[in-house]
RNA sequence: GUCCCCAUCGUCCAGAGGCCCAGGACGUGGCCCUUUCAAGGCCAAAACACGGGUUCGAAUCCCGUUGGGGACGCCA
């Protein structure tokens, strides 16, 4: 398919709105057949729709990709500044007859669509403009009148040998004779991807398989122009839970919203990768490299996938608990600095305490608001206390008052503040007691960190320190007093 | 309406003619461990859309039906 010369591929997504999910996948298939068969992955930004396309939105697709890891080669292509090849491409093909002229006007048109529509039959260009006579024609030239360059579909079948569906074929007679470039020059989408891909020597057109219906055209336009024909691979769709196209009433489907819940790019990639994609087998949990080292487009799906948030979240609790430490790091330290649990130097002065805590931490989140969540208690002076914990722990107020002064009596004496010493101590409360150890636990699990969720109880106090976990008890104590 | 694509548990995948009265994962239910848990372990329920072929044999190949999706713009 690429006769021994570099694949070359393209992402290719319009500027107007966020980097959608589907298009970080679609980017990401690009990219992992570009990195495994040492290819080339370039981004080209489709701003042929100035009305539409932002600035902004431009940005978002870069900060996605790039807080992805889905790095591009070369620079970025705007197709807006390839404005003069476009029009020159549809002069030729003006010129070597593949193109005409038409000057029928978009009330017109409209006027015989809504006419088909109503007749329930399907609209297609009756191609009037192109029986028009030469002198009509240079004439109404002339007159300065607008028009646009229609493609002449020839007749026959186009068809192509698809990466992932194998052979598509559409009868012509089906494609109408479409617009490649407008009346005020500027060209249509079709001719433009066309143009810019042969341009960039793109070997491989990899998108969604909306984009099916669009490659006949293609296949036509590059035929007409000469050029080489691409491999074609048509990716599967990504639904809603609803199984229609997925869209902005689905929720967060904007790549910077995972960002911003707390979501790690290596599981959001995993998780989009196993959306239409599958190593074989039941491997599920992959690293980026173990992604790229494992790809093949056999593994690629013709079904359309539906995107489950849930799983998303279970999958980053897999990448949470399974990456190194010092990669997890600097992903959470900024959210505790902006949740204000702790300074830059705060963290850099008590790391390893600091990765202990992460480490304890990361067990029991799916996110790293989770892990925020369940570090405020080994930052801040004063927490809340969730309900659903108070209602479980302290479920008898007046016994968990008398057990954690008993509790807290006890600790303030411990000398040595290490696992063994604690748990015994407390394990010696709940004996003389006459209790489970449970009913000791519970009430001061409560009261040092206020949360239904946390590690082992004798390592929290550890990672907590003496100073601090009594602290929390007297608090704890005053609440309950109250 | 026309054309195109698709079709295995609720969901994501495995399965490329016999290994499958279909396997893994998420989710769900139950049990166990345990000081809690969104952690860990075990178990359970849960699918080859339907109908015809082809074949000794079909989830796997072919045809049809049904269902779902997508595209039909001087949007991309």
């Amino acid at each position: 398919m690429t006769n021994g010369t570099k694949p070359r591929l393209r992402f290719a997504p319009s500027p107007t709105g966020y980097l959608h999910v589907g298009g970080a996948r679609t980017a990401l298939f690009n990219w992992l057949y570009a990195r495994k068969f040492g290819g080339e992955f370039l981004l080209r930004i489709e701003d042929t729709d100035k009305a539409r396309s932002t600035d902004e939105s431009t940005r978002a697709i870069f900060d996605g990709l790039e807080w992805l890891g889905l790095l591009w080669d070369g620079v970025v292509v705007y197709q807006g500044a390839n404005l003069p090849r476009h029009q020159a491409d549809a002069r030729r093909l003006l010129e070597n007859g593949s193109a005409y002229r038409c000057f029928c006007t978009p009330a017109e048109l409209e006027e015989r669509r809504r006419e088909a529509a109503t007749g329930k039959e399907a609209f297609k260009y009756d191609r009037r403009c192109d029986r028009l006579s030469r002198e009509e024609l240079e004439r109404r030239v002339a007159a300065g009148e607008l028009y646009v360059i229609r493609f002449r579909v020839p007749e026959g079948e186009t068809d192509w040998n698809d990466m992932v569906h194998e052979r598509i074929a559409f009868p012509n007679k089906d494609i109408e004779d479409f617009v490649i470039l407008r009346s005020d020059g500027t060209p249509i989408y079709n001719l433009a991807v066309v143009s810019d891909d042969i341009a960039m020597g793109i070997t491989i057109v990899m998108r969604g398989d909306d984009h099916i219906s669009n490659t006949p055209k293609q296949i036509l336009l590059y035929r007409a122009l000469g050029a080489p024909l691409p491999t074609f691979a048509h990716l599967p769709m990504i639904h809603g839970l609803d199984g229609k196209k997925l869209s902005k009433r689905h929720g967060a489907t904007a790549v910077g919203d995972y960002q911003h819940h707390g979501l790690l790019p290596g599981a959001m990639l995993n998780f989009l990768a196993l959306l239409g994609w599958s190593p074989g087998g039941d491997r599920e949990v992959m690293t980026v490299p173990e992604m790229i080292e494992l790809f093949s487009v056999d593994g690629l799906q013709k079904k359309a996938a539906i995107f489950d948030p849930v799983k998303l979240d279970w999958m980053n609790g897999q990448h949470l608990s399974m990456i190194p430490i010092e990669d997890l790091e600097p992903r959470v330290t900024p959210e505790i600095i902006s949740a204000r649990l702790a300074t830059e130097d705060e963290l850099v002065a008590r790391r390893d305490w600091y990765l202990r805590l992460l480490d304890l931490l990361r067990v029991r989140s799916r996110t790293i608001d989770d892990i925020i969540r369940q570090a405020k208690p080994y930052f801040l002076d004063d927490i809340d206390y969730d309900p659903a914990a108070v209602a479980k722990g302290w479920k008898d107020p007046a016994e968990a008052r008398d057990l954690l002064q008993s509790t807290r009596d006890l600790l303030a004496n411990v000398s040595d503040w290490t696992t063994e010493p604690l748990e015994s101590a407390l394990r010696a409360l709940a004996e003389s007691r006459g209790i489970t150890a449970g009913r000791v636990f519970q009430p001061l699990r409560v009261a040092l960190t206020g949360l239904t969720v946390s590690p082992g109880i004798f390592e929290m106090l550890v990672q907590m320190g003496r100073e601090l976990s009594l602290m929390r008890i007297d608090k704890a104590l005053l609440v309950l007093r109250a």
